[in-house]
DNA sequence: CTCCGTGCAAACTTTTTGCAACGGG
DNA sequence: CCCGTTGCAAAAAGTTTGCACGGAG
């Protein structure tokens, strides 16, 4: 299922950041390529490149996107799927729901970080966002509440949804 | 588009409480009523069947369960799917996302009041939650963040994912 | 009488599945 | 060689659209 925001499925807690210059990337299809082996999965050219647009996009992408990849190799529809499917399955991928049709993925937050979308209703683009700690400690506390209420809260989303600045 | 927390489109701003004993409801026709015709619709006998549907359930349903309305009375597919719409525009009804594939709808916050969603990954089942005003006055906090970065908040959405208590 | 609303069926879009061929280890 | 992976095509599922009929105002 989607959304997911909790912790790590695997067993190698690592958390990466995005961005910076060099290693970090490295790192990321490492740790990308132990999730999927310990699930008895290979780490595939397919994968490698789906896993390489999503940390390039930096942001949550839509199934078209994705497809492009390879610097032009088209991927097959139902491997894409069938991919991000499977990394979603070892924590390394988390679907995006942004209100519109499409699906929308990006990096696991164990790899990319704790963060929320600026959903653009407009263009459908997603843009991450982060907020203070003192934020997610509020939330923390509403997590107390509903679980409280019999709910077991894996995880939470917070999106604002309006328009982005090219669209307004 | 969906998941719109604006305020109310039309030009009433009436909001409603829900769950009170009497009076309430009628007040809700009387509000969609007004909305419909506002923008040159009839308030018909199937767009009163369905919000009569999201009235009663009290969470967000999906079209399945919006489909058997007027006790036991099938309303077609098609004409729900463009009831729904139609009273998405009028700003009567909200779109729903809860991750899976199916759509689902609720009452817009303008006749029920703010809230947020409890979902659960397991049945897809959405209830309703509510937080704090403290914690709204954060999220105020949020959207001024975002607005200096040049992207214009319309709405916001808040949930928390996990097990319900039926399915933990 | 004039439109709006409805049902039915067909069309569309997105996602999933079956199957044979491919290829890494 | 074995078995995971891929592409292609077909199938499914959900949603939208075209069209003619029926009913409200």
């Amino acid at each position: 299922m989607p959304e997911d925001h909790s912790a790590v499925p695997s067993s190698d807690g690592q958390s990466l950041g995005r961005g910076h210059d060099h290693g970090v990337v490295d790192d990321l299809h490492v740790t990308v390529g132990r999730r999927l082996r310990a699930s008895g999965m290979r780490y595939s050219r397919s994968r490698f490149a789906v896993v390489e647009v999503l940390a390039d996009a930096g942001r949550p992408v839509t199934l078209r996107e994705i497809l492009v990849v390879d610097g032009g190799r088209r991927l097959a529809q139902s491997s894409a799927y069938r991919n991000l499917a499977e990394l979603v399955d070892v924590g390394a991928v988390r679907r995006v729901d942004a209100g519109d049709d499409r699906a929308r993925f990006e990096l696991h937050e164990s790899l990319t970080g704790h963060h929320h979308h600026l959903v653009c209703d407009v263009c459908g683009r997603v843009e991450d966002f982060r907020v203070p700690d003192e934020f997610e400690r509020q939330v923390a506390a509403l997590v107390d509440v509903a679980e409280g209420g019999g709910f077991r809260v894996d995880a939470h989303r917070f999106d604002m949804l309006g328009r982005c600045a090219d669209c307004r």
